[in-house]
DNA sequence: AATTTAATGTTAGCAGTGTAAACATGATAG
DNA sequence: CTATCATGTTTACACTGCTAACATTAAATT
């Protein structure tokens, strides 16, 4: 028999919106519809969530922590090139695969970061993940680490989103290939192409 | 009198919807309110956009001229470095000075550009301006033309996406500069990063 | 152990949404 | 002058986020 409380509702709510936000786009997610995948009342989630964002931003959350893993170079030692090619590689599969839930962590239905403290620092940490590569790389200042991660980074989430509307993924990721005959803008494959941009980018 | 038919409906629609959604952000835009902003019933609207997503394109439409316009040099004259970090600033300035217009630019709101030709052609035709530009700085091939291009359209657009969330912009545009204490990741100005970005990029 | 309290659930309802269907009006083509 | 068709209105449906009032039960306090 079901009991009246749930248990675990709000950790449920959230794998349940994360699933049907990457699944169908967040804006197709209803708290009703979601209240009643979980089997609760239509109003039961906002015990949980204040608002429809703060929702969002669980599963912002989740994204973030995901994109970090997917980032993160499990090494002490120096880290050159190729790794640094590999992150952004990993990052822009992140960003294509995974391409509903990267609006919800990039995009505007979260207005506010700083409301959601759990969200503000999983992002957080995501950067600070690049920004230590990068200082793992050379022995830069901090500016000059600065400036090559934020070009990297400007670099590949550039690069998700227009892929994404111009459906042109090359040979890498075989999904969403898209219909424009200007083909392969960026090539044979990504990691070429970051390659190549990351030599001008540093000189070692 | 107020005469049944309105006479010039679809383009005040359009012009007001630009308006509201830079303004508020297209999320808050709704077809009601629209409807009665111009006068007209509910449904009115209807006669003009099959949906609400044809309503967004035909926002985007305009958007995509305006951006055109801000990218493009006047010159048939040859094009310098210089000229590049200024389309990349002008860029920049348009996606965070008109960041809800560009939300539906470039975001999911307008899923497939092909079901809108006005559309489509408008964005094509933003691509293929920055394309031209880069083919007046130097006699290089279509391939190394287009890895030029995609690289600064990648960085820009991925700029005006990272800076709308760290709300960091220096000192260049003043508004929307935010909390976050890792100032100024950029340097003092997008000026001189673009420019350096584009010396390791091109060289001449 | 009994009782108070706070967390978590439900029901009912409001104001607002996109959009379809049926109907009204009036500009234009024959 | 009339028929047609683009453009407008009214009505209605199913859905949404969210609030208020109430119900249940787990946890804290006596």
């Amino acid at each position: 028999m079901k009991s009246y409380h749930h248990g675990n509702l709000k950790q449920e709510l959230i794998d349940c919106a994360y699933r049907l936000c990457e699944r169908d786009g967040y804006t197709k997610l209803s708290i009703r519809s979601l209240a009643k995948e979980s089997g609760v009342s239509q109003t039961a989630p906002y015990r949980h969530f204040e608002t429809k964002e703060a929702l969002y931003a669980s599963v912002a959350t989740e994204g973030f922590k995901k994109l970090s893993k997917a980032c993160h170079i499990d090494t002490d030692k120096k880290i050159t090139k190729k790794h640094l090619v590999e992150i952004g590689c990993n990052y822009i599969e992140f960003g294509l695969k995974n391409a509903n839930t990267y609006d919800l962590m990039f995009g505007t239905a979260v207005g506010n970061f700083a409301q959601y403290s759990e969200l503000l620092e999983s992002a957080n940490s995501t950067y600070e993940n690049m920004r230590l590569s990068f200082s793992k790389l050379a022995s830069d200042s901090d500016e000059v680490i600065a400036f090559k991660c934020i070009t990297l980074w400007s670099m590949v989430h550039g690069l998700v989103g227009i892929l994404r509307k111009v459906q042109l993924v090359g040979d890498d990721f075989e999904e969403g290939v898209g219909p424009i005959s200007t083909a392969n803008i960026i090539g044979t494959n990504l990691e070429d192409h970051l390659d190549k941009v990351l030599t001008g980018l540093i000189q070692n």
